[in-house]
DNA sequence: CAGATCATGTAATGCGTTACATGATTTC
DNA sequence: GAAATCATGTAACGCATTACATGATCTG
């Protein structure tokens, strides 16, 4: 029921749904994706809906656009959803789930491996956010002056930095005790 | 995709649905959840490829249970699953795409207050994911001696954990940020 | 005897992914 | 002329939620 309102949103400003694919991509990855083949769809239903309304626009390349921009009754149910207080989807976290029937190989090498590998790709992603936050840091003027919205996307980037290093310390921590089950085992077969 | 490799872990013990449903909402939560209207069907379709096989078994109490036991093809595949390195989801977090579109409101003591909220129900979080956590420390023999399943579990509930405390630590530097800015406004209007 | 818990399921609907289809323009 | 990018979409399938349907047993 979300990507509705999502799309409702990132139309504040008039744009294709090509456009708001590569915004998927770009800045919103963070806490939510979709195809263009799922978007496309979406909006023209928002459009039967009467929330949005859609023009064709020439294109610079390629065929014509399909410009979309938002009507009353898509700003007041975007505003319906903003003021319905905190939303939570329900948790599908499947690397933790892989870690919680992980004994079934038998192996404790492979758990350790497992996190290993999932510390590794947590780094990457981080590393991926911390670049976007020196782009903005850059570009920024100064700190307090800056608009509601650069503010809230801002905050919103800390968010996934905060959760992506607070898993990295977790794969650590693990690692570590991990391994010291691994020294004691090791140890006590000797 | 998950669903099916997360019955079958569940199923290293032969359980009936209506078992691993009361799982989902005790220790699995912080994972994955699922209702038994999708449990039931899951299962039956797991037994017709044969990862499955089930039996009638008498309740103590209310109609015949339909106890299911994991077959060799089902406990390959979910090795195929442990050994494939670490899945992760599509990111979908409601709460962050709210707060990134929440200057639309346009009242700042709203987005305060929409950050205030979400601390609030992740206090309630983590307080839960603690209560599990003294559970198990308090029945727990002593933490050497554990046994590869209970610490891998316990693993899992450490991750929770620590994004909870991850969030809430967000959601406290955000608050401090949100209201200089507030005074700022003040001031500067004052 | 009412309400909670145990226990199994189906049906309808909606959300999301993958695969497929098309075609123009730009860059190398 | 091949590959990348721009741009729109449909179709099939699978995953997930909500609502509905049924009925036994236990607890207060």
């Amino acid at each position: 029921m979300s990507l509705d309102h999502i799309l409702l949103g990132m139309l504040r400003e008039p744009a294709a749904g090509y456009d708001l694919g590569r915004r998927f991509e770009e800045s919103a990855r963070m806490f939510w994706f979709a195809e263009l083949s799922q978007i496309y769809p979406t909006l023209k239903r928002l459009e039967k809906r009467g929330m949005l309304r859609s023009r064709e626009a020439p294109s610079s390349r390629g065929p014509a656009r399909r410009v979309y921009e938002l009507m009353d009754a898509g700003r007041e149910e975007l505003r319906r959803w903003l003021e319905s207080g905190p939303q939570f989807a329900t948790a599908r976290i499947p690397h933790i789930a892989q870690l919680f029937f992980m004994d079934e190989l038998g192996d404790p090498e492979a758990t350790i491996g497992f996190v290993e590998s999932l510390a590794a790709q947590l780094r990457a992603r981080l590393a991926r956010y911390e670049a976007i936050e020196e782009r903005i840091r850059g570009c920024g003027d100064d700190w307090a002056a800056i608009s509601d919205r650069d503010f809230n996307e801002y905050s919103a980037l800390r968010a996934g930095i905060a959760v992506a290093e607070a898993r990295l310390g977790w794969c650590a921590e693990t690692l570590e005790r991990l391994r010291a089950r691994q020294r004691a085992r090791q140890t006590a077969t000797a």
